[in-house]
DNA sequence: GCCAACGTTGGC
DNA sequence: GCCAACGTTGGC
């Protein structure tokens, strides 16, 4: 089982309205680093669910439902998509500063590579985001 | 609203 | 193949 991280601005599609939805397609990435890992996910594999630009914080967990496939918003088959449901709310959500101020995370890519909007997740980062979500 | 970081495009 | 210019993302 793998570990992920999705971004997504909550004015454009927030934590809640997933949980609304209760499963949604995963679609309009176009960035190259991000299909990697959109291609790499299985299913099951379960996601940090993060809020950009407004909420700036790891808001909850999801999984993925339906593995990578051509994304429909897309005139070519280059890019992919995956359909991803809730798994559950974190207790406490995780802001960016708190990552930040963690050194067992210094080396987490929501750090190092900001912009990426898909990015892998290990499985020590996942442990230690749950910890200090309240959740262990 | 500003700006840094990064990706993409296009001229040479 | 290099690099400048430009656009986009995302934190603050």
């Amino acid at each position: 089982m793998n570990y992920w991280l999705i971004k997504s601005e909550p004015s454009v599609y927030s934590w809640d309205d997933l949980v609304k939805e209760k499963q949604t397609i995963w679609s309009g990435v176009r960035n190259y680093a991000a299909r990697l890992h959109l291609r790499a996910m299985k299913k099951n594999d379960e996601l940090f669910f993060y809020h950009s630009n407004e909420d700036v914080a790891i808001v909850g967990i999801a999984k993925v439902a339906k593995e990578a496939y051509s994304d429909p918003t897309s005139e070519t088959d280059a890019w992919v998509a995956v359909d991803v449901k809730p798994v559950r709310k974190l207790k406490t959500s995780v802001s960016l500063s708190m990552v930040k101020t963690n050194k067992k995370l210094s080396g987490m890519a929501l750090v190092r590579i900001s912009r990426l909007s898909v990015q892998p997740v290990t499985a020590e980062e996942w442990n230690q985001v749950l910890t200090m979500a309240g959740e262990k």
